[in-house]
DNA sequence: TTATCAAAAATAATCGATAATCTGTCAATT
DNA sequence: AATTGACAGATTATCGATTATTTTTGATAA
């Protein structure tokens, strides 16, 4: 259970589907994008299920249903899982398969926390190391963020503001020239985006978001650490608390 | 091409090999340690034969050649290297396939300066929230390390010393109670361990580890966050430089 | 010689079927 | 009533074979 429901998509892949890839989206009108085989789709749709809520957290996962509910084999779906492993969406154990790793404040906490040090150390990183270029790079992706349309009754307005989001703070540790901080940074940010996604139905009415990432990339491009570090912690704190207490609401009834 | 001379043991699995498991190798005597199906007994096989050397940097592995130097079958191969991707050991690519993750130096400085900085939050986190008995498995780790013996002629003391090293480190980080950040230690740990293990003969001479990983410990027993961390940030440094040299006239002959 | 292209070979990816393991049920025993 | 053991059904793990893709080879033409 909890399989039945998502959805088949037949054929390869529909584009809209595969908006939020990683690396950055601007890439992803290019022919290929690299994704070529079924189990590497199927770590994207896997991971777009767990993150957007489909899947339910700490559900096991009945690799049968799966295999019918994804119209795939078992042997690239066990792959595509053992790869969300480290990603922290799916844990494992030896004869007892696969689940979708399990939700908590403690975790959302944590993550919170590393987001603050992990993003704070990177985008330094970045303010002293970057080429010219990313400086623009930043203010690109925060204006296509602060441009874009975001209305709750429309589902793929939010999915589509959830991808520009996640591409404005990955733009803005990707200068930072470290490749394991960029995928530590990645992971959490995924592991987070589960929980905006699963449990915050909107921003409270005291914050401003768009004021938040825009200050942000300002101290960016004016290459000023201090500033741009301290209103990135602000940020991501203030997101966690708002989301831990949503959290704290849903998850203990 | 270097899968051949991986050694093919025959049979289920012999104990030597067996010997450094990642959670704590006390608790390998344990009758079954959770870790029954090929797949699994494979992640922490390849784990050892990249973190030891035996497969060479960067190679390629041939599925067809590994399938049969380790004697399993193609599905639990590719479940086994796909698990170790998070782990930086291991790189992938679609319709090209897995090889060994490459060495550089530049990846060796991030994972020291990425070291630096996590293990000295999660030993400070450690040293405000552990329990009390995490001072004497403290303690007792640096005991086990340094009464172990080290002969460079006798590999298997050589492998019993990182295997108790890593015990030492992972113990000091155990009682940070953020399991997050403790997986990327380990993962930070599990690099290094590859460059030691491939590039260092032997500690230079002007190191005492023995008297550092004491400071540290006796830091962290008496519960002072900030002379604990200068040590341990220093060890972590010291080590870094030294494996950079070498690495650096292996590499770039 | 260099470039281009089309088989052929090598390799990776996937599938369907089988084997191994776990989970729940229910009767027999203490 | 609680415990044990054996069965059946469900689920996971593995295997061998097949299909798809990439890489190499070698012949031909510029």
């Amino acid at each position: 259970m909890g399989l039945a429901d998502v959805p088949k998509n037949v054929g390869p892949l529909e584009l809209a589907s595969d908006a939020p890839v990683s690396p950055g989206s601007w890439q992803a009108a290019l022919v290929d994008d690299g994704k070529n085989t079924i189990a590497s789709q199927l770590v994207e749709r896997l991971r777009e299920a767990i993150v957007s809520g489909q899947l339910e957290a700490g559900a096991r996962i009945n690799l049968l249903r799966a295999r019918q509910a994804f119209s795939v084999s078992l042997s690239p779906l066990r792959e595509a899982l053992a790869r969300l492993i480290p990603d922290g969406l799916v844990t494992f154990e030896d004869n007892r398969g696969y689940r979708v790793a399990p939700v908590s404040v403690s975790d959302l906490r944590e993550i919170t926390r590393l987001r603050e040090e992990f993003e704070t150390l990177a985008l330094r990183q970045a303010i002293a190391n970057a080429p010219p270029e990313w400086e623009g790079d930043v203010t690109r992706a925060l204006h296509r963020l602060n441009t874009a349309e975001r209305n709750a009754a429309a589902p793929s307005t939010l999915e589509h503001w959830e991808a520009l989001h996640r591409d404005f703070h990955l733009t803005l540790l990707a200068g930072c020239g470290m490749p394991l901080l960029l995928g530590f940074c990645r992971t959490l940010l995924n592991l987070n985006d589960r929980y905006r996604r699963s449990f915050l139905v909107r921003t409270s009415g005291d914050r401003n978001v768009s004021v938040e990432h825009s200050e942000i990339a300002q101290g960016a491009a004016a290459r000023d650490a201090d500033f741009a570090c301290a209103r990135l912690r602000e940020h991501i704190h203030r997101t966690g608390s708002n989301l831990a207490s949503h959290l704290a609401d849903r998850i203990a009834p």
